[in-house]
DNA sequence: TTCAAATTAGCACGATCGTTCGTGCTACGA
DNA sequence: TCGTAGCACGAACGATCGTGCTAATTTGAA
C-alpha cells in the first residue's frame, strides 16, 4: 500500500480532526458535510459513508475532541501535582490550551455549550452537556480533595469555587476571541491566582506556586 | 385602521422581535427568512421585502436586541443607585434578565458572541463586538465610580473587577440554560456578592444592600 | 370615491443542504 | 487466477437556503 493512501481507519481520523477544527469555529450545526469534504479534498459521499448520518458525525466529532480535550488539559495538569496546586494546574492548562490554538476557534466544548444550551433536548446536546459535567467535577474533586487536604478551609464550598473558576476561564476564552487580546488569558489568570489566594489556608498558600 | 392590521412600521418591529427571540435560541446565522416567515404567518417574500439582505435582517435584529437589553437590565440598574450599588444592581439586574426569559434563549449577546467570536470579521460580528464593549465599559464605569466615591481601594483594578464580575454573569447564564437549574444564577449572585463585599472599602461595605 | 403609494403575496431562480444509489478501484484470501 | 470485501467516487434525489421579479392587495389622503 502506497505512503499516502491511506486505509479506511485513519481516512475517518482525519476527517474527525478536521471536523472538529471546524466546528470550533463554526458551530457543530455550521458544519456542512459539503465543505468538510472540499477541504479534504475528497467527494461528500466518500465523506459521508463514514457516518450514517449527520448526527453521527456530530457524535463522533465530540468524541475525537473530547479524546483532544483530555490529552491536552487535562492529563498535563493532573501530572502537575495535587490538592491546590491541581486545581490552579488544571485552569493554567486549561488558559494554556486556548492560547496554545489547540481548537482553532476556541475550547470546543465552550463553543458547542453555548451552541446547544438552549436547543431542545438531543443526543448531540445531551453528550455535550455530559463532557461539561465531567470537566466541572473534575474541577470540583480537585476542590474537595485540596480541602481535604487541609489546603482550602472547611467552610470553603468546593462547587461554588469551582463555578467561580470555571467562569473565568470560560470568559477569558470569549473574549480572548472576540477580541483576539491575549490580556483577557492573563485577566483570567490572575483572577484564578487571588481568588485561590484568598481562600486557601497557610498551608495551602505554602503548597501554591509563586511566581 | 383595524385594530389587527398593522401597517409596515409595526409589521417590521413585529418581525425584529421574533427574529431576535429566534436568533438566541438558534443563533444569528440559523435564522432563517423561511421559517421566520412561517412562525409570523407570512410570506418569505413579504417578509424579506423589509430587508434588503439576510445580512440587514441580522444587523436590525441586533439593534432590537439591543434596544431590548438597555431597557430591561441597564435602565433598571441605573436607577437603583450609584457607586457600589450601581455596580452591584447591573449583576443583579442582568441575572433577573435571564431568569425572566427576556429572551426565551438566554442572553442575546452572550449567544451572539460566542457565535461569532472565531468567525472572520465583517458587520455582523463588528457590531456584536461593540455591543459587548459598551456593556463592559458600563460595568467598568460603575467600578470606577465606586473607587472615585473611596468605596473601592485605589488598589483596586476596575477592568480587572469587571472582567470578573462579568465571567460570573455569562457563566450563569450558560450553566442555567444547560442545566435548566436556577442554582447558577444564584452562584452567580454570591460570587458577585462576596466578590464585592472582599474588596470594598468600609464605606463601600456600608453602601452595599445587606441581604 | 378615487388614486397613488406602500405593503404583502406569488412564483421562480440558482446554490447548497443531507442523503441514497450504483459503479469502479484496490488489496487480499482461496 | 478468481472472487470478495472495503473504500471512495460521481450523479442525482427532494428539500430548503437567500434573493430577485411582478402582481395583487391594502392603506392614507384628496
Amino acid at each position: 500500500m502506497p505512503a499516502n493512501t491511506s486505509h479506511g481507519a485513519a481516512t475517518r481520523q482525519a476527517i474527525l480532526a478536521a471536523a472538529a477544527d471546524a466546528a470550533s469555529v463554526d458551530g457543530l450545526d455550521g458544519l456542512t458535510v459539503g465543505r468538510l469534504a472540499a477541504e479534504l479534498s475528497m467527494s461528500k459521499s466518500g465523506l459521508f459513508a463514514h457516518f450514517g448520518s449527520k448526527q453521527d458525525l456530530q457524535l463522533a466529532t465530540i468524541e475525537e475532541a473530547r479524546q483532544r480535550y483530555v490529552r491536552e488539559v487535562i492529563e498535563p495538569a493532573l501530572a502537575a501535582g495535587t490538592g491546590i496546586r491541581r486545581l490552579q494546574a488544571l485552569c493554567e492548562s486549561f488558559l494554556s490550551y486556548v492560547e496554545r490554538g489547540v481548537f482553532p476557534g476556541g475550547c470546543f466544548f465552550a463553543s458547542a455549550m453555548a451552541e446547544f444550551d438552549a436547543k431542545a433536548s438531543g443526543p448531540v446536546r445531551d453528550r455535550i452537556a455530559d463532557c461539561q459535567t465531567q470537566w466541572m467535577h473534575t474541577l470540583e474533586r480537585a476542590a474537595g480533595n485540596a480541602q481535604a487536604a487541609g489546603e482550602l478551609p472547611t467552610s470553603s464550598d468546593p462547587q461554588q469555587l469551582a463555578f467561580e473558576l470555571e467562569a473565568a476561564l470560560l470568559s477569558a476564552n470569549w473574549y480572548y476571541h472576540l477580541y483576539r487580546d491575549s490580556a483577557y488569558l492573563q485577566r483570567a489568570a490572575r483572577a484564578v491566582r487571588d481568588r485561590l489566594a484568598s481562600e486557601a489556608t497557610a498551608a495551602g498558600l505554602a503548597s501554591l506556586p509563586c511566581e
